[in-house]
DNA sequence: CTGTTAGCGCGTTCAT
DNA sequence: ATGAACGCGCTAACAG
């Protein structure tokens, strides 16, 4: 590969020229820049890595830790580490992909070799090692999901709680007040990831609040069949259905609800919340308040390249407002004068 | 952080010393090879990455370009995506994501900046742009997947047209005639995603070797209920089928086969081929012809190091033989003696 | 068996 | 506006 040094002889000038002319950290004359762009263009020059990050102190990489679990989602999963990676290139960082059993000797390992810039932790649980050992790194940690504890912590996350509320609200706008929730597999809430039960305080908080009627399905495995038997079992004429679920049991619901003899919406009124998946395509769309694997990542990304780059100590937890994706698939109940709902 | 000056003098000996004490690049008294570790213990040492990358010309980095299509199958994605970095990090690489925009460009910046030391290609089409790339390249790239034209690569990937062989020869030993095979969806093919079409390619030569009945099923969606349909549809009397889909569809197939009064495995067995997912807690546990990543992965990865390290020339395919897990849905066929396949 | 030292390629300070 | 030179932390060739 063309070296610093080969530029800067074809283009005639010294190595202190080529690096500023590329960098733009000093003015350079306008022609010379060009003969140095010329000669870097024509060589194919790309500065090399770690003789960059040596001298600059700064590896333009941030590390991804991202534990998977037997209950994990793959594919918000996947969506997640994507989308992290994408936000990083966008800002000329790539990611390191530390896995499930190297997540903390990973994180310590690139943080102490200088490896990455800064860590971003992905599928946070209530009480996340990582968080104890970000709090002891010098390297900038930011997480995607909330701990219990956040003191000294950087979090990025939906407001899960405010999107339970939220669906909540919806239903019972249209005269929904007999309220299902499914929320994701008992063995997800065994270990205490924390999204989901988040969504869970924000349901029973709402409801608590409201006097709402109200049962909370949380299925053994991911299949919506049981999980819509278990809840007309309990809960016969439930009107009104908050899906905190993988895309495999929502898609299934409505056909479950049919088979029982429930139609969505007139029966019962269906609303997805803090789920990464479209439900578009599905036989009957669903109403949405979507997790925006984007919008976090992407925040997440900025504010650890601002911690990165400028230091800046940023605020504990950003907590994203939660939107609302109308589909139809919430009626107003019979005999219920429909209210705008906003 | 302790750099390997503090570690020499807290340890009374010089900065190579302790610099081979912990590489074991050549041989150090025990008693002093003991002070330097203790030493290094003691601070916490760990020598910065762009240092050594610097010194020795070697990153212990992998890129791995793993493109994300609407189609992808995130579950397999992901688990190549995992093992790919956990068979690395067991020969002490670390593992960078590049994303789909990126790949091209990505592969030739990892390479150019010696950023990484080897590129792992995943989710390789017929005519994959990655694989002129890759010969251009001098950085050492290694398939898992495998293009038309393999000249002058390395690839690795199970042999789909023998696992298509050995469904189909199964099928035929338990006096199954009349064949399907419910392949991936149609966009899937569009795009020439190579494995789907090795393995169609492997099925269409065993049934015309064998002068077998058969019919092909590449449904429009990933939905199992409307390729079981468009099958017997096709045919009726359908006796065997292969299923070479992603999970979604084949733990349907069950259900939609019993749906239209057919049973498995005595009116049609049934084995799912090429496949990441385990059928064992399916209703139906499958007979399965594994796609096992791990083995795949692995393979590719220690080839990958050993191009890097020893700048060995390696043959350019590499073919997994097919494993068989029997799960009880394949029996003979009504009359049909059992005859001992293997 | 161990120490000395010359780079690896680049960013940046100090001169000019 | 430009150039010379130092140093980032480490590996490995060379010298003893």
């Amino acid at each position: 590969m063309a070296t610093i040094e080969d530029v800067a002889r074809e283009a005639g000038v010294s190595i202190s020229t080529v690096s500023y002319a590329l960098s733009g950290k000093r003015s350079i004359k306008e022609t010379t820049r060009d003969r140095v762009l010329e000669a870097a263009a024509k060589l194919g020059y790309l500065p090399n890595a770690s003789a960059r990050t040596l001298a600059a102190n700064r590896s333009q990489i941030f590390a991804v830790t991202a534990p998977l679990h037997p209950d994990t989602d793959h594919s918000a999963h996947m969506t997640f580490a994507m989308e992290v990676t994408k936000a990083a290139r966008d800002l000329d960082y790539d990611t390191l992909l530390l896995v499930h059993n190297d997540a903390l000797e990973g994180m310590k390992r690139s943080a102490a070799t200088s490896l990455a810039d800064g860590i971003v932790v992905l599928d946070v649980d209530a009480h996340d090692p990582r968080a104890t050992l970000a709090r002891q790194l010098a390297c900038p940690v930011v997480f995607i999901g909330i701990p219990d504890d956040t003191a000294g912590l950087v979090c990025v996350d939906l407001d899960f709680e405010a999107a339970a509320a939220m669906a909540i609200d919806r239903l019972m706008a249209a005269g929904r007040t007999r309220i299902g929730l499914i929320s994701h597999p008992e063995e997800t809430l065994q270990r205490e990831s924390n999204f989901p039960l988040r969504f869970l305080h924000g349901f029973e908080r709402r409801v608590a609040e409201l006097g709402i009627e109200h049962v909370e399905i949380t299925p053994p495995t991911h299949r919506g069949l049981e999980a819509v038997e278990q809840l007309l079992e309990t809960m016969p004429d439930v009107d009104g259905l908050v899906l905190n679920t993988n895309m495999d049991v929502a898609s299934s619901v409505t056909a479950a609800l049919a088979l029982h003899g429930r139609s969505v919406p007139t029966d019962v009124s269906v609303i997805a919340a803090g789920v990464t998946f479209s439900t578009l395509r599905f036989p009957v769309p669903l109403d949405t308040i979507p997790l925006d694997a984007h919008a976090s990542c992407s925040a997440a990304v900025e504010m650890l390249a601002r911690m990165v780059e400028t230091g800046a100590t940023l605020p504990e937890t950003t907590l994203i407002t939660p939107a609302y994706n109308d589909h139809g698939s919430v009626a107003p109940a019979y005999g219920h004068a429909t209210i705008q709902a906003r």
